[in-house]
Order: structure tokens, then sequence, then C-alpha cells
DNA sequence: GATGAATGAGGGTTCATTCAT
DNA sequence: TATGAATGAACCCTCATTCAT
């Protein structure tokens, strides 16, 4: 065996030296001893995300968090016991608002035309355009060594979500037709959207995705007037 | 601010006892000299994904690596110079193959429903069947942290296979009207196969997907005959 | 050698849960504002006695103390400038008495019979009885460490003892016979008492210890009359 | 309240930077492949004794038991467990010879003089002059807060001793007249020599005890012919 | 080639001590 | 005085990597 040898391929990943350190904070901001601390767990929260989304949760230092968020390391744990502590309410209290907004689109009676226009843009804004799009890619890359993560994901998460869609597509459906798969698969109707996640996380660099119009693409393929159902 | 101190939420993770040592690999086979490094190569490279699956990549210990591949510790830099170096091999060699597939398509001349149907067969014979369907989840958790292994995924991969889907588009419209959203974004044609991939990585014990006809319904959805395009 | 490697023994120290919060401090009660502060100083001392006594010195967490003494963690450092003087203070002030006690004796002028049973008494009702116990428990398992205590240890109470109790023993040698042994090894008087101590802090669940019947039995070894002398 | 100040004794342990840095092993030694394992194993179980005596089990540092045993950190992880498994070790194996001693005399027949002259040598020689001393006394200091391994001595080493010790004594008294409390108080017998132990190591530097003239005495005392018992 | 003992940098976590309120 | 949030040095333990056999 010739060529089977080790020192073959190129190095991939940026030498160590090359991890940015995380910035120092920027703004301290003034406050009440009131509301303190309630600021600091979301300051160290936010720091959290930053890190754990550049390298994941493994790599993620406590270290540097704690740098990010301006105050040294040692004080991370007067608010999080521990590292998966942290990461683990990180994705929780990140994913709870979530759940308030679809309970408002409960009541919506439209057809799927309008509400398909009004779901791409509340992805958009709300998730695509904020740090919970973070959360979002975090629970793909880190789900599966958070078994109960995933859980709490999947019960608190999705299934409302998905339970939500078929409300509305079955209301939709008074307005004319709504493809039976939609209802089986509401998968389907998320799949871009999380794919425009991992896409744009990936790839942005080489090619970027106009999150919006592939989701108006999709809408409009998914839900065009068919001849025959 | 009262106590929002730390030890909160309930433990999440497994407990460190749960990691289920690799079992030893099982047969030894016999074989000539000349193959025998490549056969080595491809134990560990077999050994590696199933560990880097079970645990991303900085969780997974070499020394595990090692024991599921029946080798010694040290044996495994004889074949691969670094932990890294392994992990972005495995994605080549692995991906490499999917290339070849593409290649062959290039010359069919389908119509639209026939190329779906042999798409989605190709996919789950080929990829979800397979231990490529870990490999691209391992692409899709741990990327980030590995930008030219993404580059080279975006690069030697997906854009192939899109530019070999627009032209297997392009010449199915001569059978019958193909939509040009999925010319303009390939991603929407892929995007449940994606989906069912992570899908059932996390939620596959909470709510199995039966990926084939999902995909064939997606599938439906998207090249059903409209009445107007 | 095979495996003499590592995962052997079980483990053997209780799991950390198991370390039982210090219950926080009951009754606050009245007090002038003069004696305020030694009554604190006071608490504190005797929360400190109970964290050293059951976890030993580097264990000791000054913030259970503190939670014993139902104060918090910082007005330690009002009364103490650090733990070690937390510690070194303790034993001094709970060790201090016992001298007053020993000048008590130096006039008395009994026969070793009487002598000897007082002595006894003295021992069970004066510390093993009470938390000089745990304080001189202390000084056997921790003195290594604070040389500078075993040195007042051994010049403030041992040696005064052991002057005291050859004072006696030689002016009870003027009522009957006293073993020359005893006037140049006091420490063969104390030893069972010391024994005492550390077996019931130890073994006392296994197999208790009757001390006071021990001390007799000892007494009586030690001054039975005998044949020849 | 004035003088309750916290800035008041003056520090007692020596400072930190006083902590003698275990000096690196001295002799190599040449030795097969075969034995090596065994040789290592013990000289760390040496360097942690030493380092156990000196500091304790909580302030012993793991780095200078390697520093002492001329190895790197890591490598004491190749041989125990945790710190825990192997202070547990080291006491386990270092008593267990004992047993086997105590065996051999279940046998021997003597009258009670030349008995505890042997019992006095034995325990001089094989106990007081080795560094079994050590271990028992780490026993003492350290028993409280490894109740497991407190009963690992008191099942495996005490109490096989004193059923001895009870033999032996049954036997002499054939002899002659023995002292029941003796037989009912075993810990009367070894007292002086565990106190000789903690003696010496806390004030052997101010008054040095003569343990082998001390114990003589002290069975003299003992078994000194009586006119009445 | 193959092994696995040895290394030591790295990072999670604890806790004595400080200090602004 | 009293508080308890904040700090950061210290230390246990892991594991990628090396290298003598």
């Amino acid at each position: 065996m010739k060529n089977t040898a080790a020192p073959k391929t190129e190095k991939i990943t940026a030498p160590k030296a090359a991890r940015a350190r995380a910035p120092a904070a920027p703004k301290p901001a003034a406050s009440t001893r009131e509301t303190r601390g309630a600021e600091r767990r979301e300051t160290i929260l936010m720091a959290a995300l930053d890190e754990f989304s550049a390298r994941g949760f493994e790599s993620t230092r406590l270290e540097d968090v704690a740098k990010r968020a301006g105050i040294a390391k040692g004080t991370v744990y007067l608010y999080f016991r521990d590292k998966e502590t942290l990461f683990q309410e990180l994705v929780r209290e990140m994913l709870s608002p979530v759940l308030g907004g679809i309970e408002a689109t409960r009541s919506a009676d439209l057809p799927v035309g309008k509400l398909s226009e009004i779901l791409v843009d509340l992805f958009v804004r709300e998730i695509y355009e904020t740090r919970r799009k973070d959360v979002i890619r975090l629970m793909i890359t880190e789900g599966r060594r958070f078994p109960k993560l995933a859980e709490f994901y999947y019960r608190e998460v999705l299934s409302p979500i998905f339970d939500a869609l078929r409300g509305l597509l079955k209301r939709a459906s008074a307005h004319g037709p709504v493809p039976q798969a939609l209802i089986e698969f509401p998968q389907l109707i998320a799949a871009p959207a999380v794919i425009a996640i991992i896409w744009n996380g990936l790839f942005e660099s080489y090619e970027p995705l106009d999150v919006r119009k592939m989701l108006k693409a999709h809408i409009d393929l998914m839900l065009a007037p068919r001849g025959a159902l």
C-alpha cells in the first residue's frame, strides 16, 4: 500500500490561532439594581448564541461566552448551572415565544393565498431575520446530542406548529381546494424555510439564497390552481 | 431580581455513563497484502462515520473510532494525519461517487413524471438507505466549522447536482410544462429529501417520517398539471 | 502488565449531591447593640465548627458556614480575616477555657482513685459531651497543615495539661503508689480519651464505643494495686 | 463592639508560595516492559502517599503527585480512575498486607509477657517505621470524608486485628492472669500506638516521643502482676 | 506496520475573596 | 454593618497526538 498514508489532504479548518476571540462587550448601559440580573442573563444568552452558532456546542468555550458578554468566566455560573443548562435554556427561551405567535393564528380564517403570504412574511420577519434563525440552526446541528431538547422541540414547537398549520389549511379549504398532501405532510410546507436557514448558513458566501423569493415560489407551486386534483 | 440563579432546568443530555463504548470490530477477514491497507482504511472510515454520526465531530474520540475499527489508537494516525483530516476525507470520499451517478443522468431524456420517479428512487436507494445519508447529515451539522469542506461540498456536489437537475428539467420541458421556479430554485426539489434526513435524525422515535411517501407527495404537488401557468 | 489500568475499585465517597446544604439558622433572638457583634461572632464560630467537623478544612465552603449561621457570605469577612483565621480562632477560643479548668485542679490533693474518677468525669462532661470534642478532632485531622496551630495547641493546651497531670500524680503519690510511667508518659493517661474521640468519629455506626466505661476500665488497669512495684 | 473585628490573628499556614514543589523523581531505573506498569503504579502510589500525607486529600494536587513520581499529569489517570480512587487504592493496598501478618499470629501460644513484646516489636517495625504509619494517619485524618473507606478499614483491618488480639489474650490467659478489660476493649491495647502516630505527626519537632519506650511502659502497666484482680 | 503508554494543553467548574450598593 | 453579585486563580480530568517498542 502506498498512497493510503497519512499526510494527505490539506488541513481544512482554520488554525486554532485564527479563532477570533470574542470581542469584549460594547456598551455597559445604566440599569437599576432591580433589573440588573435579568439584563445580565439576557446578555449572557446572546453571547452564548453567538458562540454556539459560530462553533457549535462542544467547541464553544464558556470563557469566550463570558468575554463576549463582558463578564468574568465565573459569572456565567451565577446564572446558569453549567454549559449544558445554558445551551438548553437558550434554546427553550428563544423558541417559546414562537408558540405565542402560533396561537395568534389559530382563529384566523383566510384563503390559502392570503394565508401563505402571511406565513412567509411571519417566517421571514420573526425567524429568518432574527436570531431565532440561529437557534433553529442550533437545534438542527446539535439536536442529536441533546435528545431531551429534541423531544422538547418536537413536542413544544413543531407539533403545535404543525397542528396549527393543519387547522389553518382545513379552514382555508372552505375558500378553495387545498392539497391533501400538505395536511398529511406539513413538513412539505416548512421544508424550504428550513433549507433556507441551512443553505445560507453554509453556502451564503458562495451563492446566497433569496429566501423570500424562494418561499414565494414554493408557495405558488404548492398552491397553484390545478386542472385536476 | 431575586434568584434568577443557576439550578433551574433539568439536565438534558444523557449521562456520561450512557456513552455506549464502541463495540470491538467483528470479522477480520483474510486479504492479500496488496489490498490490506485499503481495507483497513475503509474500516476506519466506516468506524469514524459511526462515531461522528453518533456524537458529532468534537465529541468523537479517536480512541472510540479505533476500538470500533478493531485497531489501536495509534494506527489511525498511520492512515490519517489527524482527526480533522479523517473527517474531511470521510466526507469527500463518501460523496464523490454521487458525482458519478449524476453524470449518468446527464444524457437522460425523460418526461418530468418519469424523471421525478427516478430521482426519488435514486435518492432513497443511493442515499437515504445508505450511510451517505449520515454523511450528508454530518455536512449539515458540522459544515459551518469546516468552511473549506462546505465549499468543497457546494462546488463538487451541490452545484453539479443542481446543474444536472436544471439540464434534466429543461430537457423534460420538451415533453410538457415544467415550473420555472424549479429551475431557478432547485433547492425546492431537494428540500424535502434533506428535511427527511434531518427529521428522522432528530424525531424518528417520536414520529417517524415515511420518506418515500412524502417525496412522492411532494413531486405530485410540484408537478401536478395545472390549469394555468 | 496487562491492564492494571484505571477503572478498578468502586467509588467510595458519597456523591456530590449528598452534601447536605447547611440548614438556615433558626432563631434570631433579641440583643443589645453592645453584645450583637459578639453574638454574631459566636454564631459564625459554631456554624464553622459544624462545617469544619463535617467536611474538614479544605472542603468547607465559607458560603455554607454563612448559610448555617444565617448570614450572608460577605459578613463572615467582617468578623474573620479569612478562612484560615476563622479556623484558627475557632480552635484557639474553644480550647482556651480548658486551660482554666486545668488551673482549678492545681491545688487539688487527692488519692489517685478519687483523682482518676474526677478526671474521667471532667473529660466526658467537658469535652466528650460538648463540641470541644469536635475541636480536638479537628486539631488531630487538620493539625499537620497548620503547624502554628499545632504549636499553639502543644504549648497552650497539651503542655499545661500534662504539667498539671504530673503535679496531680505527684501529690497523689503521697496517698499511695503511682506508676512512674504515667509521670513520664502522661500520653498514656490521655490516650484512650483521644482514641474514643477518633473511634466514635469514624466507626460509631459500626461499633459504638462506651467511652465512660472504657475510660473507667483503663483507669482501673493503670492504677490497680499491684503485688510488686 | 470593637475588637471582634476581622484582621486579628496572625496567619498560620505557610504562604502558598512556600508549598514546596514535589522534587522531580530521582532514579529512573531499568525495567522490562513486562514489569513497567506495576512499577510505575507503585511509584505513583508512593508519590501519592507523600503528598496526601503532607497536605491531606483535598489539598493534594494530582499534578504534584505526578511531578513527584516523575511522570506527566495525565499518566496518573492511566493507572487510577481519579483522585479518589487513587487515595482509596493507596489505603487499601498498603493495609491489606497487615492482615496477612495478623493471620500468622493466630496459632501463636505465648504468655502475655512474651506476646506483648512481640506485638510492640511488630508494630514498630512493620508500621511505625514504615510508610504504613502514614496510611494509618491518613485513615484517621481523612476517614470521615470517606465513609466507605472507614467501613473497609473497620471491617477488613480493625475487626480482624481485634479478633486476633482477643484470641491471643485468651490463649495467653492459660499461662497467667489476663485483664478482662483488655478483652472487652482491645482499643486500650492499641491506643498508645495510635497516639504515638498522631503525636509524632503533630508535635515531633516540639517534643518527640520515644515510641518503643512508651509502648513498653504501657504494656508493663497493663500487664503488671497484681495483688488482686 | 502496529501498538498503547505517555504527554500536556485545554476547558469546565468551584470557591475564597472583594466591593459596590 | 450587611449583602451577594462578581471575579479569576486553581485544579480535576479528557483526549488528540507522539513515539519507543
